[in-house]
DNA sequence: GACCAGGCACATC
DNA sequence: GATGTGCATGGT
């Protein structure tokens, strides 16, 4: 009997098809797209790393070496930049310190000897540090966000109390544990989220998710807001 | 002008 | 252990 979460996938990849995650060119500039991001739009995160590229700062090395103040202005755009660009150090310190700077180093570590290491470093949440794991390090492990929150509670799967190792459980027990199927489905909820889980959107009508019970369309978000 | 976006740390109860 | 708050930009 397959799990509710594996008939979601499949929906949403029928739905959406690959999403080429995550935009980057580097392992590095997936850690530093990873903290940027946080509580923020991409689009602002893309501007940051822009400014990055263009003065040929998207270096571990050069990150490093840049003064805190510097770098904070670069990834203005993104926001919270006084805080990140103190996230950023914090985590090239410890990169520094463990793998000499070199993701190629940090990818042959165990992935809950990472984990545990990356939670350790100010700045690093949960997800954050998972995105980091499945992304940059091709480590097997599921990313929770905001939105996968809503989807499970909408659609009965999870409680609304439920904390973020608590719902990254329930993709982990309930699906094989695959790179490429993590990598993809955390993908498409991201997508999901941004096109049909916003308040008040007309679209939710045409949800890849809604069912259907009898002639009725019932719609996973009706049982949330 | 309000509300939102691919969180996290810290204070307080 | 739950709940509230600061952090800041750019789009709708």
């Amino acid at each position: 009997m397959k799990h509710k979460l594996s008939l979601f996938y499949e929906k949403l990849y029928r739905h959406f098809g690959p999403q080429h995650w995550w935009p980057a060119q580097t392992p590095f500039e997936v850690i530093v797209g990873a903290i940027l991001t946080q509580n923020t739009n991409w689009r602002n995160v893309e501007r940051s790393i822009e400014n990055l590229k263009i003065r040929g700062l998207l270096s571990a090395k050069k990150l490093y070496r840049l003064p805190l103040k510097e770098l904070a202005l670069e990834i203005r755009p993104s926001g919270y930049f006084n805080i990140k660009a103190a996230r950023l150090k914090a985590f090239l310190e410890f990169f520094f310190r463990e793998y000499a700077g070199s993701t190629k180093k940090m990818s042959g570590a165990g992935t809950r000897k990472l984990r545990r290491q990356l939670l350790s470093v100010k700045g690093i949440g949960p997800e954050t540090a998972d995105s980091i794991l499945l992304y940059a390090l091709n480590k097997p492990i599921f990313v929770v966000d905001a939105y996968t929150k809503r989807v499970l509670c909408r659609h009965g799967i999870a409680a609304a109390t439920a904390g973020y190792d608590q719902l990254q459980g329930i993709f982990i027990k309930n699906l094989p544990r695959r790179i490429k199927l993590f990598n993809e489905y955390h993908a498409l909820i991201v997508r999901l989220g941004k096109e049909f889980c916003l308040k008040n959107n007309p679209r939710c009508d045409t949800c890849p998710l809604n069912t259907k019970k009898g002639n009725r369309e019932v719609k996973g978000c009706e049982s949330y807001f």
